[in-house]
RNA sequence: CGCGGGGUGGAGCAGUUCGGUAGCUCGCCGGGCUCAUAACCCGGAGGUCGUAGGUUCAAAUCCUGCCCCCGCAACCA
């Protein structure tokens, strides 16, 4: 839990600038906003940060391949695709680093320097089979025996090309030396890596020891890199400068006032969303780096599943790789936003698939919540000229609407303290369950046509459109579009802007006031009639 | 013996930590309602919880064996 002055702080992996995106990045950017825009709600200061991984060799080669240089590539990738990506699915990210950025390979250089004082980088001699693809080197136990063109050598298991002996000179983290403090850290902080499951797996890898990791590389190999400080022959490992963008997007290595303020402000970050395949640089290597420059590590890093197309993992070589596009421009941003959060437990494996997708945005979202919006709204309409009603005395049912709203509004915000998004729209849900049964038990259209009900009916729609107003801030984070709508439809203005709604305080009944001219609401979930397939 | 995840009504999943009426969404069947986006509400059918044993008064849940699927591990969160 932050302290009350801290901000929250929440980070996606940086994307690599080559890949192209897929609704697996889109996932993790939108778990990582759903947290932060919560927390905002809250009324806390919270911070998203995402961005672009653009050193490598791999990226030196894609940008010689279309005959341009490496930032010119990448900026091209960064404003052609990611920067969109963020758009489409409607990201409210605080910034955007680019491990390109001066302020980042400044303080990098500024990092190095600081272990290489200190005694934690040393330099060493490295002899082994690095493989380009991976550019990494490869144990024996990750070469198999080729085939093809490749017979009678070893091969790399995951390019299945042969790999290249090499030894170089390169500099040494020395994460050995980590092995203890960091299984300290693990005890003392339980849920420092979660779900469980990824805590287990991590916890087990570095029972089985740690290596000094080269964290340099000659640039007689490549030289798309930041620069050793104390060595110009050569560049940073890519993972090392990649991981480094956390803190250097926050002010690291600045002594300008405002950044020391700011770093001290978001530093530990509060939560970390990463991939679950590479979970280990952030829960190993990571917190190792961070030691050694004496900084603490996060307070928690979170490895979340794979989506999985057809019962299996997504690939482009499968074309099961799917563009964020294809869904939101059908679908709307929102509804991805939401397919992806509800119907995936956080932290565990999900299916995707066009079918689910449609059946839950057509029943939960369209005739769920979207019909709700509707319904109360017309009768206001229609019974009250579009003015909320004033309320009467509250019954037993108007009083356990309110009860629902409060402890959906209590158990979702826990939900998302345990980082478990689904299980918090799920309890939002409950809301909109229990005001489409209250509408139908109520019947207000029955109370219309006797004036004498006339009391009973403000009341009953004074409710209905109070928990309207719950869902339009308790939803915000998921469906930023739509609960804007609703917001606007339901309070004209009258209550100020939706941000400024605390979420601790949206549960407490009487808000809306009575008079206040409702305005024009369009289906917030349309019907899609063109099966998507 | 490389490590890990998983096998629960037609589909997708939760539940397994701390054994005790098998739950959710969708779909299906029947009924109600008509304010609403042919939406909403109620009821029902449908599962020997992969399999074979064991422990126990009691097992989806604990223990053991086995079968199957998948990930780590194919440019990829």
């Amino acid at each position: 839990m932050p302290a009350p002055s801290k901000s929250f702080y929440v980070t996606t992996p940086i994307f690599y600038v080559n890949d192209a995106p897929h609704i697996g990045h889109a996932y993790t950017e939108v778990a990582a906003d759903v947290l932060a825009r919560w927390h905002r709600q809250r009324g806390e200061q919270s911070f998203l940060l995402t961005g672009t991984d653009e050193h490598g060799e791999k990226i030196l080669r894609t940008a010689a391949a279309n005959k341009t240089d490496p930032k010119s590539w990448a900026d091209k990738l960064v404003s052609e695709a990611w920067l969109p990506l963020l758009e489409t699915i409607d990201i409210d990210n605080q910034d955007f680093i680019r491990t390109t950025d001066p302020r980042h390979e400044k303080n990098v250089q500024k990092f190095l320097q600081n272990l290489y004082d200190t005694g934690f980088i040393y330099r060493g001699s490295y002899e082994g089979n690095y493989c380009v693809g991976c550019e990494e080197y490869k144990t024996d136990a990750d070469l198999i025996d080729g085939v093809g063109e490749f017979a009678d050598q070893q091969v790399c298991a995951i390019h299945t090309r042969p790999v290249e002996k090499l030894q170089e000179t390169n500099y040494f983290f020395k994460l050995s030396e980590f092995e203890k403090p960091l299984l300290d850290f693990f005890e003392a902080n339980p849920t420092f890596i979660q779900p469980e499951s990824a805590r287990n797996e991590v916890v087990s890898f570095v029972r089985r020891g740690l290596e000094d990791l080269s964290i340099s590389r000659s640039k007689e190999k490549f030289d798309w890199g930041i620069d050793i400080p104390w060595d110009d022959s050569h560049i940073t490992y890519v993972w090392f400068d990649a991981l480094l963008n956390y803190i250097t997007a926050i002010g690291y290595g600045s002594t300008e006032p405002a950044d020391v303020e700011k770093f001290a402000s978001l530093w530990p970050a509060t939560v970390q969303v990463v991939g679950k395949d590479i979970l280990r640089f952030h829960a190993v290597i990571w917190p190792a780096m961070l030691m050694a420059a004496g900084l603490q590590p996060p307070a928690q890093v979170f490895g979340h599943g794979w989506l999985l197309v057809g019962g299996e993992k997504m690939s482009k070589s499968k074309l099961t790789g799917i563009a964020p596009a294809q869904i939101t421009d059908t679908f709307g941003s929102d509804a991805f936003r939401y397919y992806f959060m509800k119907a995936i437990a956080f932290g565990h494996d999900g299916s995707f698939s066009w079918e689910d997708l449609s059946a839950r945005y057509q029943s939960e979202l369209a005739n769920g919540f979207g019909n709700l919006a509707s319904r109360v709204l017309a009768m206001i309409s229609r019974y009250f000229e579009g003015a909320i009603p004033a309320a009467g005395e509250f019954s037993e049912a108007d009083k356990h609407v309110q009860t629902v709203a409060a402890n959906a509004i209590q158990a979702a915000d826990a939900a998302i303290d345990a980082v478990a998004i689904n299980d918090a729209i799920a309890a939002i849900f409950t809301l909109v369950d229990e005001l489409n049964n209250y509408i139908t038990v109520q019947e207000p259209w029955v109370l219309a046509k006797d004036e004498a009900n006339r009391e009973r009916l403000a009341t009953v729609l004074y409710t209905a459109a109070e928990g309207l107003r719950v869902l339009a801030i308790s939803l915000a984070p998921v469906l930023p579009k739509a609960t804007a709508k609703l917001w606007m439809a339901l309070t004209a203005g009258s209550l100020g802007s939706q941000a400024d709604q605390k979420l601790s305080e949206s549960a407490l009944w009487g808000k809306l006031v009575a008079g206040t001219q409702i305005g024009e609401l369009e289906g917030l979930f349309p019907r899609i009639e063109t099966e998507a397939k």
